[in-house]
DNA sequence: ACTCAGGATGGTA
DNA sequence: TACCATCCTGAG
């Protein structure tokens, strides 16, 4: 595992200049982190970057022929709050390279090529991920827009858009559900959201105490959680608490194993199984190349 | 007009 | 323990 992560931040090629800071990483591309399915908290740009806010800052990313411009943060700010928001400690050529050792990962890799598993933060993880229950991306998306508009702090102005850093649980805790169901549209969600604000509010989740925990337990705990069931707590464990040997289940993924692995349809935890037992501390990694590439490839449908 | 979407929940067998 | 109908909403 060890040999997955890199120790020295140094060993990105990131530097300042007049347009912005410009990182060569021969892994990472803005379109396929953030459409793989992993986050809903950004923006697409007329010039095809990608706007995106993240404890209370705004960022903004551009793919370029042979770099990828960053703006509106500083290298300090670069190094102090997103080298670990796009997890740049580890080596993601190395996870290619051992996951390509199959056929069908080394074809998802190659597609998905410059997937970085975004560390989210944990409320907005949390709360972002109960609304997607049965739930399509664009509507996600624009209740996490109203939300954040609505409840959370205003941050700035960028490309003549305004940005609001998603809020603070104890604020979301507050909300009357039938507001949050009136105005974000999160419908049957409603009570869900606000219940498990307050458990947060209350300090019922702990990243440092949680971390020490087996993602088993973790998992258990999450799912006490209302609106969190197996799948939403696999993302939360994925997304936030760095646990990447979890592999969420959802209908693509689902469809994506059964057509390419597995050969025929089987129950959705069985699908779980299969993947960790297969993929082991990689598992995590590879849903997202699997996912990315089956579901802009339409696989099993 | 109508289906169904990146599941969770409570009830039933 | 394993299934199953039901749950808001609106984009496609």
């Amino acid at each position: 595992m060890m040999r997955y992560i890199f120790e020295e931040k140094n060993q990105i090629d990131i530097k300042e200049t007049r347009g912005g800071l410009v990182l060569k990483h021969e892994s990472f591309n803005p379109t396929h982190i953030f459409e793989c399915g992993q986050c809903f908290n950004f923006n697409i740009e007329e010039d095809g970057s990608y706007t995106a806010v993240h404890l209370g800052r705004i960022i903004n990313v551009l793919q370029k022929e042979d770099h990828v411009l960053i703006r509106n943060v500083s290298l300090d700010e670069f190094y102090e709050i997103f080298y670990d928001y796009f997890d740049l400690g580890t080596d993601y050529s190395e996870i290619k390279k051992d996951l390509s050792e199959n056929e069908i990962l080394k074809t998802a890799s190659d597609y998905g090529y410059g997937i970085r598993i975004l560390n989210q933060e944990m409320f907005e993880t949390v709360i972002s991920f109960i609304i997607s229950a049965n739930n399509g991306i664009t509507r996600i998306k624009n209740s996490i827009k109203i939300i954040s508009e609505r409840y959370g702090n205003y941050i700035g102005e960028y490309m003549g858009r305004k940005y609001y850093a998603f809020p603070r649980p104890e604020v979301l805790a507050k909300v009357d559900p039938l507001e949050l169901r009136e105005f974000a549209r999160v419908g049957f969600r409603d009570v869900r959201i606000v219940e498990a604000s307050k458990m947060v509010a209350d300090g019922y989740l702990d990243f440092d105490i949680d971390q020490t925990l087996s993602t088993e337990d973790l998992k258990e705990k999450l799912m006490q959680m209302p609106g969190i069931g197996p799948k939403v707590a696999d993302c939360i464990l994925l997304f936030t608490y760095h646990k990447r040997e979890t592999f969420p289940v959802d209908v693509w993924i689902k469809r994506v194993m059964e057509t390419l692995f597995i050969g025929h349809e089987v129950p959705k935890k069985l699908v779980d199984d299969y993947a960790r037992e297969y993929f082991g501390n990689l598992a995590g990694y590879a849903q997202q190349y699997l996912f990315y590439y089956g579901r802009e490839e339409k696989i099993g449908k």
